[in-house]
This record gives structure tokens, sequence and C-alpha cells, in this order.
DNA sequence: CATGAATGAGCATTCATTCAT
DNA sequence: TATGAATGAATGCTCATTCAT
């Protein structure tokens, strides 16, 4: 009845059949074969959707995209600024199973960014949100501190952590999921003085 | 005369046009058909060395590893740790056209490596050796710090320098090189204490 | 309109395309290439209708199977019973161009037929078909022979058919056409008793 | 040290070796590899004694036929012609496992033949000569045969035995030893009255 | 909105063969 | 005598895409 009721479903599906594809088997498994019959529709359909291969995976990076900044949005919410620094940054460790996936997603789609103008546009503008959002947090959490001081600190802290995943998904259980968060939680402990000043990112 | 003289020139002509492809193209681009005419030999002769394209990218990745591992080495030589471990990393990022190729090809390695158990064993090698000597090299500067802390401090140093360089490569020209430098050299400064003790990674 | 007017057709131009080669050239000279220039269609259209090669020769085998069935079936109809035992056995000799393209045709795949069990599936099928016609048309030349005797009596014939018809294809005039006819003539006077016993190879 | 004795074992593993390919996979599965795989040699090593591949093939038909020869040959030696006669053609059936194997090696030659002049004019050899034995058998056998009815019967006789040959190689299972064996003997005992006449499928 | 026929370029791989040693 | 490097054509097959319905 309403379009957008029966059009988004079918186009969510096909996209989510992509990112399974991408997660299970890398990006460059993904076919439009693959995808229609991961999706249980005809080739036709999904081209119907996405008129050329690129459309496709540039929606599919854009989802996966999506999902992460909503999660994070409603992390944000908490009353702690430190705490939801915290939580934003370990939602981007592959910690579970589901994470693990997102971060293989995330990497595939990072690593052919190197060449893709289209994906690199994406992958710019959801890290100039992140580090945006995390400079705001580390000036909430030193009050005291300058802007450089906490852009540097929202840099260093993303790197960290997607160089952790990095590490991890481009290896087999080198290093667990306790150890990934025991090293963002050093880092933090080393970005946010706790106590008492005179050390990491105040002045 | 000697038969590794003239073989084995052959076979790193060939993997150096894997490695030119990877990091102008991305590695989906690399082809039986593409590396023939890069390296300017025929296809019969690509899969005389490489029977299979498997073969071939793992022979890539073991010869960008090689190169990275051999350069590490040499600059760990110094007579100053700090400077040493700056060196390194340093070396990591993509500061320059040559080494933002590196970081492309090396980005584009560990997302196969995702789906590739083949390269994720060399992945986890390298990882396993840089940090290895990473820890050594916090272990010199520090003298007093616990082998845990160095441990973590060089997990956190590679983190944050291979996060770097994702992010450099995977965008263009979101990060600049002068960032790139300062953003670690911050992290460092963190990391190693200089004039006095009190915090970082001394307990 | 009506897709199976379209469709069809088109299947079948594949397949005759496929006994062409074959009667000219040989099995092993079938390739998809081949099939889709001798037909004049793409090659992606042969692999439209035939995902893999063996469902290509699989189906051209089942098509000339087809086209023997029924000429034999057509020849079954006559009165006399032992004129279309005669016609049906002198069908499957090459007397003539036509006919000794087809013993090519089904030399070749009977010889593939040993080591694909898709191909032994259909070759099975038509000799059980065929000696099972065969055995009725003896009991009703013979009424008073048992069924066994009828059973041997018409897998004597047929192989013996098969035997010509692979001896006449292997060799190039080694066998006319009239010493075929001949022979097998000779053979079912010796099978078929007419008015009195009492000759085979003796005066 | 003698040319002969190195020389010849060599090649006759080679020709072995292709007769194995052929009768556990098929005459076009044979490559020039595999042969080097299976015999143990270097590709080199086979093109050395065989140029080309079709030299390969021919002298593999050729060794095959002299072995089929010189089995045969050996059992035309007994005193009594009609015990000669049937076991030379129970030779020819796949009654046992290497038989069996035989068979299909000289179906697929055969059916090879019918489109390579080289394999024919070996196949219309070897048939020549049997059924010039095979004549002579018969008119040993009935004396006061004319010469026309010895050869009409030697051609039914190995025609129906490459027959049966032809139906049990080409499907699995489908006519068992016993049943082969049987109908040959039937065949034969309708050639051959022993005696009194009076046979034929009538009982 | 959805299908699937049709296309032809491209893929990795196998192949027979030549040649220098 | 025997090897293996080198070649390039050919293989079956997958691919993204266009188009008519």
């Amino acid at each position: 009845m309403d379009p957008l009721s029966s059009r988004r479903p079918r186009r969510t599906a096909l996209t989510n059949a992509v990112l399974t594809i991408v997660a299970e088997r890398g990006l460059d498994q993904v076919s439009v074969r693959e995808v229609a019959a991961t999706a249980g529709v005809s080739i036709g359909t999904v081209q119907h959707y996405f008129p050329t291969k690129d459309d496709m995976l540039l929606a599919a990076f854009n989802d996966v995209v999506q999902r992460i900044r909503q999660r994070i949005s409603s992390l944000c919410a908490g009353p702690h600024v430190r705490n939801n620094l915290s939580a934003v940054l370990h939602q981007l460790l592959p910690l579970d199973d589901e994470r693990a996936a997102e971060s293989r997603i995330v990497l595939a789609f990072a690593a052919r960014a190197a060449t893709s103008p289209a994906l690199a546009g994406v992958q710019q503008t959801i890290l100039t949100e992140i580090t945006g959002a995390l400079t705001d947090a580390f000036a909430l959490a030193a009050a005291h501190a300058t802007t450089d001081r906490c852009r540097l600190a929202a840099h260093i802290a993303l790197a960290a952590t997607d160089g952790l995943a990095l590490h991890a998904a481009s290896t087999h259980g080198w290093i667990s999921a306790s150890q990934l968060s025991t090293t963002l939680d050093f880092l933090l402990d080393m970005l946010l003085p706790t106590t008492e000043p005179g050390y990491a990112i105040t002045p």
C-alpha cells in the first residue's frame, strides 16, 4: 500500500545480504548473483534497486555507517561523559561475534575506499563525525584542555580503536576480546585523568 | 650461470608488479593478465612461478612484509631507544608517496586476511614481531615499567599507528602527513615520559 | 508470445550444434565457444541454457536418444513383425551419410558414458528400451520361444548391430554399407527361422 | 648399458600411464602433465619420447592392440578349434576388472578413431587381423561351409562381441559378466552347429 | 515492480609445445 | 638423455549490465 513500506524493506534486505556476504566471505566475493541468491530475489530485482554494482556497495556501506552512527548517538545520551566515551569506543571493537562481523565489514570497505572515491567520501564523513563527537566529549571531560589537545586525543583514541579492530579482524585470535578491552581502557585512562590532573591531555 | 641470479629477479619482478597494481588500483584489480602485462612477461610465465593466484598474492604479501621487517630492523640499531621507537612507528605512517602506497598495500592485504587464513598467518607473524620489538623498546626506555605495561604500550602504539595509516589511506587528504606525525608524537610523549617520571607507562 | 515457441527452438539449435560438431570433429572438440559460434549465438547465451558443459552434453545426448527412440517407435507400427524388427535394426546401422553421422555421435557418447555416470544413465535407459522392444518382437515372431530365448536373441541382435556400427564408424570404409546390411540380414535369418530350420553357417 | 633395455621400459611406462588414465578417467583426461605425473617423470621427458600428444596416443593404442594381438594368438594354439574360437572371443569381453579396463580403453580409442585417421588405421588393422583369424577358425570348425559364410560368421561373432563389450562398458552393471558370457555362448552355438541342426531361437 | 533472456568481456587455470641447457 | 623455463592459445565459467516484457 504505502510505497515506502514495501520498497524500503526489500532494499534493506538487499543491503543486508551484501553485508552478510562481506562479513562471511569478503567484499570481493560480493556479486549481483550472490546477493540475489542470498536475499531470495532475482538478479533483475537487485538491479532494479541498484543499477550498478557500485551503487549497491555504496548503499551497503552507507547502511552500515548509518547503523554505527545511530548506535553511537544513542550511547552519547548518558550523564557521564567518560562512560559515554568509553562505551562509544568499545562499540567499535570486535568484542562479540556481531561486532566482529561488523569490524570485518568496516575494514573491507575502508580498504576498498583507498581506491574508490565514492566509498572514501562516506568513510571521510563518518570519521569526521566520530572525531568531532569524541573531541566534544574530551572537551567536556577535561574542561580546561585546549581544543587542539582534545582533537589530538580524539584522533588518538579513534585511531587506536580502529587499529585494534584491524589487528583483531585481520588475524584470527591473535588478540582476545579482553585484551582489546583492557588496552582501550588503558589508553582512555591515559587520555582522561580521573582523580587528579597533571598529565594526559591536560596541559 | 647461477640459477638464483636469473630466477629470483623474475619472481621478484612479478611480486613487484602485484604490489604496484595493489597500490594503484586495489587488490581486487589484480589479475594474472594484468600482472603479466605489468611485468612484461607472458601469462604462462606468471603461472610457472605461481601456480595459483593465491600463491601469487601470498608471495607478494610476504615480500612487502619482508621489506617492512628489514626497514624496521635497520632502524633499531640506533643508540637512542626513544628515537628508534619513534623512527620505526613513523616508518609505518604514509608520510610520503612511497609509504602512502605501502599503506594502501598493507591495508588491502590486512582486509583480505580477514577472510584468508594464509594471509592472516603472515599478518599475525609480522604483528607479533613488531609488538615484540616495541615491547622491548618500551622496556629499555622505561626501565622500571613492568613487562605488562610495556606490552600494553606497544599494542597501543602499534594500533594507533596502524589506525592512523588506515584513516589516511581510506580517505583522501582527510588527515595530512604533518597531522599524522604530530598525533603519533603526542602519543609517544604520553607513553614515554621524558624528563621526569610520574605518569604514562610508569606505575 | 508463447515462451515455448521461442525458447525451445533456441535450445534445440544449441544441441543440434553440439551434435554437428560431435559428428564432424568428435566429442572432445566440443567447446562452449564452438557451439556458440556454430549456433550463431553468444557464449553467454549457451551458458544461459546450459549452466555447465556437462549439462549441455547431457542434453545433446538426450536429444539424439530421443530422436532414435521416435524413429524406432514409428517403425514398429507395421503389420509384419519380422519386417519391423529388420527395419529397426537397419535404422541403427550407418547405411547412409546421415546415419553414419548418427553412429559417430552415438559411439562418441557411449565411449564417454564409460566415465560419465550421467551419460551412462541415458545409455542404460535407451539400451533397456530397445532390448525390451526387440524381446517383444522376437516373442511375436517366434511364438513358441521362451522369454529367455527371446531376450538372448534381442541382446545378440542389438549387440551385433551396435558392434557393426562401431566397426564401420571407427574405421573408414573397412566395411561397406551393403556388407553391413548383408551381415545383419544373415544374423536375423539365423535368429528368426522362417520356413524351416537347419541352416546357420552350414550351407 | 644396452640402450634397448633402458629406453624401451621407460617408453612402455609412459604408454602404460596413458592407458591407466584412459581406463580410469577417459581419453580426454589424458594430458602430457597427467601422464608425466602418473609415470613419475618430467613433462620434458614425456615429450622427449613422444614429440606430440598424438604420437603418444597412437603409441598407447598400438601398445594395447599389440597386447590383445599377443593374447589372442597365444590362445589359438589349442587343439580344439571351437574352444580356441570361444576363448578368443571371451578374451574380448569385460569379464573381470582387468578386461573391463581394457574394454574401456579399446572403446575410447575406437570412438576417437572415428575422427582420427591415424587411430582408424590401427583399428582397421586389428579388425582385419581378428576377422581373418576368426574366418579361418570358422572354416576349420565347419569344414563344408563356404568362405563367404565363414567370413559372415566371423563378422557377426566379432561385432556381437564388441557390441556386448560396448554395452557393458558404456553402462554400469546393466549387463553382468555371466550374461555376457551366456549370450556369447548362445551365439557361438548358433554359428557353430555341433551335433544336430534345429536350433535358432526356437526351442 | 519484477523478471529472466541475452550479451560479451573478463576471470583463473590447463594445455601442448618450443627451446636452451 | 633428460630437464624445466617460457610461451600464448584455448578452456569452462562468472561477471555486470542491457533490454524487452
